[in-house]
DNA sequence: GTCTATAAAGCGATAGAC
DNA sequence: GTCTATCGCTTTATAGAC
């Protein structure tokens, strides 16, 4: 996340951090300015859809990172039980132990959800989809699968959800844990 | 939620529905207007502190609320196992089955949980301990009863989460009924 | 590409008549 | 109590010089 951002690519890293802390709304061209140490003609050149724009290139770039580093090995991965287990090391570490938000979880709830919805279904879909196949391929049942994934998508969600209202990261921390004994097989 | 509000607390019901549709930053006074049928003369009247005293007496009305209908007879119900099914009933029908957010949710998600801080926490601190204590009463053993207690507030909100992102309020649904198996003693 | 200046609209909040 | 008018500020977005 460098401060001062040379091109559109290193500008959405910084970009994600402001629209994170303050939210779609709070996230003023100003706040953005100053994460990025781009002033609005460069930010109007690289995004010409403006504020719009840019939180469509966060969350596409979200979303990538998700289906390479996570939703991949759960589908493809020749031990898809290990592919679990990496796929909870690997949130617990996205989400900083519970002290980052997930912004798409945080646009699912807000008044922005609808002019994202595709975007914020088709992250939550990918992941709840790419979990029960790779519990499907440890032998689980179909039907137990969904149920399975369901439930832990949501128990991530709500952990992020309550560590932040309750001011405690090592919440978040607590719930992956019960998570990697929930989805043991 | 009367379209014209009579006295202030008649508009604390249509401000909270703003509030939830909106967000802090996104419930604009016209659109509070809007809703209430009041100007801005009388909800200056009503809430001199303005924006912010609206929703700190949201957020109060909702604490009181479930402090009475949810809290209390978990800790004082002489069936402490039939408190929790009722506590799993009225959660399902206060958010209207999926299709309603919770509030102080997407308020501690989003940039106003520094703002109200202590009610955020307040909320959620209170729910887990009246939901352990309820656990303890049926013989859960301390530790595994915090455990039980703070992974179902999780489950609640990310279930929330989960059914508005993917527009599927049957999600939520389906999380209070694995709740039920889950807390079942 | 990046800057400054500025437009146009919306915001929360206030004042004063009634 | 409720209304209208208005203040001062911030917002997103654009225009044009460099």
């Amino acid at each position: 996340m460098p401060r001062i951002a040379r091109d559109r690519s290193e500008a959405i890293s910084g970009l994600a951090e402001v629209f994170r802390e303050h939210g779609y709304e709070g996230a003023s061209l100003a706040r953005i300015t100053e994460a990025t140490g781009l002033g609005k003609g460069s930010l109007y050149h690289f995004f010409p859809g403006g504020k719009e724009e840019m939180a469509e290139a966060v969350l596409d770039e979200i979303a990538a990172w998700f289906a390479r580093e996570i939703f991949s090995p759960l589908r493809d991965a020749s031990d898809p039980g290990e592919a679990i287990a990496r796929m909870l090391d690997g949130v617990e570490t996205y989400f900083h132990s519970g002290r980052r938000v997930c912004l798409i979880g945080s646009f699912a709830l807000g008044c922005v959800r609808d002019r994202f919805a595709d975007r914020v279904a088709g992250y939550f879909g990918a992941w709840r989809a790419a979990l029960a196949a790779a519990l499907r391929r440890e032998g689980v049942a179909p039907s137990e699968s969904e149920a399975l994934a369901e439930d832990a998508i949501a128990a991530i969600q709500g952990g992020l959800v309550a560590a932040r209202a309750l001011d405690d990261p090592a919440l978040f921390s607590r719930t992956i844990d019960r998570l990697r004994q929930r989805l043991r097989t």
